[in-house]
DNA sequence: GAAAACAGTGAAAAGCTTTTCACACAATCT
DNA sequence: AGATTGTGTGAAAAGCTTTTCACTGTTTTC
């Protein structure tokens, strides 16, 4: 099926329709299109003229099987319709550049075989490079393959030293949090963490230990309460702690549902937020964080950044230059409602 | 840069190498492992085994030049971090086969110039067809250029007949969500629509007046609240409604958000959801219907279903057979605690 | 026993572009 | 004038696969 557009050319002409329309042989049409190469000046502006008017574009199938390069890079994320997953995918979209390379998005779903499975088809499809994106911030098996292509992973780091990895600086946003409560004059505060199993939680909760013990200060109950990324968590965690700490005037919380359920038990008890109390959040979840009362003040990922980064150790990796190990990309605060300097 | 793996051999083996290796000709390669051409059954069985050994893959960019498909496809939308585009790609990223036919992913950010430039990209790496998901559900214009391949429009249809679009039956919607109130004998029901300007607001609000003037009823205030998609437009709507009318027993939400909102105030005013005033939201937002209290019954768009019709529609488009025209698909009532029969 | 059918294999073309090499002709130098 | 340099162009190969056609032998048919 092809469609003939208004100049009556149609959109699939090939180098040698122009060759052919110019009465000259295809090699002078390459060559007058790609600069650098002595061509006839007339010739060239005669040409290109011709393949313009022809919508010629050159087919990109053609110049990869000469140049080895496809100008194709595989996405393989786990998880779809992870908030996460998604913002990485932007940044490395981003980077590589509009229209220079293209992304082929596949999603694994978690299942390892469909991974495999969809390895080898981008590697049918020759891409030049492979951007693993995970769900969590657990570190994974590497692919079990070996590539002929480079590849790096995002988010979830490989658990192998030799890969290439981007994650979020978990510990230092774990810094970040507290700090941002100690600078506040708060100095009763309580750690409100998502599921130990997960990485992220005790990263975080890792960091922000760190700069209490720096001010010879510990957590409302001595240490983090462990629990859930869930609203209810959250709600239960905190009236668990103000029944141990009644003056606690700080909470930090593994992530944005966690600080949404602690600012509603908070509101629903009477307390002042964030005069009283200022609730701190993790992961910068608009939808959550902007329709809590008050708006949660939260860290955000720069995932997108994150994204950028993977798409650019990825062309360093492509150009030979791997720069293996981890690579930590740092968290920013967002101040919204939830926190402010104590009354 | 080639990684040589364990048994030796690279794994961009060509037909070349397999050919060599099993002492055949290119060609008898090629016919051994396509099965349906008359090759000795033991030349087939040595060369089968050879190229395994070799993890020969046909390099699908020579395939495809060979036979002008290239099994891909441009998924185009206009809005990644929206929450509607990902579950439609994900839904025609499962249509279109594990690895079968490969995805290329692009995104505008609603930009027509970047549209534009990702289309041309996409054309010259000729894909086989095209999807183009929108981020509202108002129609949109077609792609301005004459193109060479089938396209097919997603949750945002094309403003023009005579493309092939699929979008989620909001007016079915609408008719749903008012019959399943009024089959719990709801009879004082209100409606909080979004914002009037999105098509998806007012069309689902047309299928539950629709629903209600059947029963010759009518919404509480006379006619549904437009305002905007977030939960404090909720808060204050079912305040509002509620002054109009304090026997009201029912709420329909044009979406999650708005129908947390209304929970919210509800709990906090002190009345009783679901038994007194049943809410019933739209989106099946799952972040925010599971956690509100109780959590929402909605409507889920089946977004997935409707990137399945979208990627089956371009097959059919692509072996030219094109069924122009809007296709609809019905969302279905997701129950949860926000709904239940009167006491 | 000669002619026809058949089985198995290889050579070659096609698909599109880029790049190298060679050629023809004009202009410059000795 | 003959040799050299330079300029613009075209032919051809390479990159990888599929498919058509042609070519040996072998087997079957009349």
């Amino acid at each position: 099926m092809t469609i003939i557009n208004d100049s009556g050319a149609s959109l699939t002409a090939t180098i040698r329709d122009v060759a052919a329309a110019a009465g000259v042989s295809v090699s002078t049409v390459s060559k007058a299109l790609s600069d650098g190469y002595r061509v006839n000046p007339e010739t060239r502006a005669r040409v290109k003229e011709i393949a313009k008017s022809l919508h010629f574009t050159p087919n990109r199938q053609a110049q990869s099987l000469h140049s080895g390069r496809t100008g194709t890079v595989g996405l393989l994320t786990s998880d779809l319709d992870g908030r996460f997953s998604i913002p990485v995918m932007m940044g490395a979209e981003d980077a590589f550049g509009l229209g220079e390379v293209s992304v082929f998005l596949c999603d694994a779903r978690g299942d390892s075989i469909r991974e495999q499975h969809h390895v080898r088809a981008l590697l049918s499809r020759r891409v030049d490079g492979l951007i693993i994106v995970g769900d969590s911030t657990n570190p994974r098996d590497p692919l079990s393959l070996a590539l002929p292509i480079p590849v790096v992973y995002a988010y979830a780091p490989s658990s192998s030293p030799d890969d290439i990895s981007v994650i979020s600086d978990n510990v230092g946003a774990g810094r970040q949090a507290a700090e941002h409560l100690i600078s506040s004059q708060r100095d009763r505060i309580g750690y409100i963490a998502g599921d130990p199993t997960f990485r992220a939680a005790t990263d975080r909760v890792a960091g922000a230990t760190a700069s209490l013990v720096a001010q010879e200060l510990e957590f409302v109950g001595g240490s983090a309460l462990y629990g859930g990324w869930t609203e209810e968590w959250g709600r239960n965690a905190v009236r668990h702690l103000l029944s141990v700490d009644s003056l606690m005037d700080g909470v930090l919380c593994g992530n944005d549902a966690i600080a949404r359920g602690v600012v509603d038990a908070l509101r629903e008890d009477g307390y002042d937020v964030p005069r009283a109390i200022s609730v701190l959040g993790h992961d910068n979840w608009e939808l959550i964080a902007t329709q809590a009362r008050p708006p949660l003040s939260t860290i955000d990922m720069n995932l997108e950044e994150l994204g950028r980064n993977a798409a650019r150790l990825l062309f360093r990796a492509i150009d030979g230059d791997r720069a293996i190990g981890t690579h930590e990309v740092k968290t920013r605060l967002i101040h919204r409602g939830s926190t402010s300097p104590k009354y």
